[in-house]
DNA sequence: GATGAATGAGCATTCATTCAT
DNA sequence: CATGAATGAATGCTCATTCAT
């Protein structure tokens, strides 16, 4: 987990594109993501409709360009702990630490993702959302075998482990998004991580 | 968990009032929520726009009155096993197992519900909703306090347990319904309910 | 060919349906086909947007609406005469002078028609089109089948007696509505009749 | 009629300018005449919008130009046998066989000549297409009335022997086009050549 | 001659909602 | 309780055209 964030391009947008992005986001914040009509983006960003088209094609092409560059900063946000993980539990923690901290940073990004999910999954660029989550998963998935096989991770389905390892965070940073529950989210950091490891890991009494 | 699915009046609608909602339902499952418009839910009830008003109000009104009644039928889908649970671990076991099993029979019910909560818990409804979770998780945190203070279970943050319950429960639901993963939900019931169990309870390690 | 015009319903429009009929052939006339929007058309109507998508579901709706209300008004300015018809060439002779006569009655209607034609024949009402040509021509084909077989009307390809009929009363009348010739159609009646019946009689020569 | 094809500078565009035009084309044909957009135009030629904004000015200036490129090649197209003509007869029979024959073998042409000569006539650009007109039927109309004179051709109004000569044949054209009949307009050539003679020259009844 | 990002007026269409019957 | 014609604000989008490079 950062220290310091590393600087989003949607903070100080200077092309016509990320200022298009840039705006989209705040329009959503406000008016949800039925609220984020074209003429809000555009007007907003000091746009034209037409460069807005220019740029994504259509507003569908618009909130996947968003969605998949916001996934790119999420991922982005654990990688520097990732790479320092050296057992299976370090990785977990890893993992989980920095999405809630990223989420507590990034709200409102973070409750455009949840909103825009489905919609991207069926679109035009599932092919793209796909190819990101195959390539974040693939890797964890390869060290949670390792780590099956080493006898500390419990054998499990393995379409499972994903929802065991963030579920609890995901389900934690909806409510905190909702206005539900008041922590910020990497407040529980502990806690998540621990059911985590404690749901897929080789306990003394198994 | 029921052997047999309680009728639902949702199933065989009789009165103009539930066929109009069997009719959203449906709209829903083809079209999502934007495409659920008032013209394609009264035709495919065979009612007016004028009735539709009559009994909903508007539009919100409908779709919070789905919503409730949605999860008035989810919540009386685990009762009876809730009922008949006699430690916290029956009482965790009955609340996961019947969330999954009551996904598994109503999918479009539940990616219903999914897509609409927001929006029910911004509208005018909104009282009726936190109404019903309160009386959902109000009897489960009495439960849990209990347990704590027998030894059974961890004190944690009070506003983590609904989490550590249901979020991965509900992250795999969610993947389901998205068709991400093929295993219905309650097939991996025993690995849902054993991880949450291992996430509030007191192990011997503690 | 009628010497008082029957009184077609857009001439004095009631319902709200044929005072947009009505607007729309004005509009027509002052900005073509594409300047025919559906703002100008209401405006003109004093109707509302929806009034015209609920009458008839679209643009293409209107237009080939419209393009079928005057087919019928058309058919029906020669059809007096044609019931009268004793010979071949009577027959002829009320089918060409129908025809210039309602273009020189109903100028706009006319170069609407020669517009919209094709849009309608390409679009979803082809098959009503479709029909009502058949309906017109089938009787024709089959009197001229008659004339053949009696000696009068020469035998030709099938499919080259319509166009030696009104084809060159159609030119002039296109000609006529785009200002290329000055006199009225219905003046040069005898010269398109004498022309139509020289080119499918059979003369003494032959 | 030829026996091959003069080659059309559009069948293997070598400079950027007819390129665009043959794109233009084939844009048309594809969607028609207000689905020939700039951008689909642009994009088919290889070339760029400003490209096209240099050499033609705006859309109509573009639409004008190939209007009355092909124009010339469509009067070019019966030219050799015209010359050749000795008797009235003989003008007739080249003039339409000709026009006959070029549709034949350039329906896409013919289908944007008769869609876009309406908007050309209204165009800037209407003075020059009045000009060609004037040049291909002031001469044809001296052959006429040399014919009146010598008692060949009946004396009839002057603005009816265009329609009675092309109206027939344009009429056939204009169905094949749209697909109402199948066989090839050349193929009725001597239908619509006996036809028109028919109907201005002096029988031996009159 | 060539390029293509930017513009914005204008279009067809949707849809929740009202209200007189 | 039921009906459905009428409303009109709002939306996503197209497309000819301009202009700085």
């Amino acid at each position: 987990m950062p220290k310091t964030s590393p600087q989003s391009r949607l903070d100080a947008p200077q092309s016509s594109r990320d200022k298009l992005l840039a705006s989209a986001i705040a329009c959503f914040d406000e008016n949800g993501l039925s609220g984020m009509t074209i003429e809000q983006i555009r007007r907003r960003a000091n746009s034209s409709i037409g460069s807005l088209y220019h740029h994504f094609g259509n507003r569908d092409g618009l909130i996947a360009a968003l969605f998949l560059q916001l996934l790119d900063e999420q991922m982005a946000w654990s990688q520097p702990a990732l790479e320092q993980a050296a057992t299976p539990y370090d990785v977990v923690d890893a993992l989980i630490r920095g999405y809630l901290d990223w989420v507590g940073h990034h709200p409102r990004e973070a409750r455009f993702m949840y909103a825009a999910r489905s919609e991207v999954a069926a679109g035009a660029n599932a092919a793209a959302l796909k190819e990101k989550n195959k390539q974040r998963f693939g890797h964890l998935m390869g060290l949670l075998k390792a780590g099956v096989e080493s006898g500390e991770v419990r054998s499990l389905p393995r379409e499972t482990y994903a929802s065991l390892l963030v579920g609890a965070s995901e389900n934690y940073c909806r409510a905190w998004l909702a206005g539900r529950v008041s922590g910020e989210p990497v407040t529980h950091a502990s806690v998540f991580v621990d059911a985590a490891w404690r749901s897929i890991s080789v306990s003394p009494a198994d």
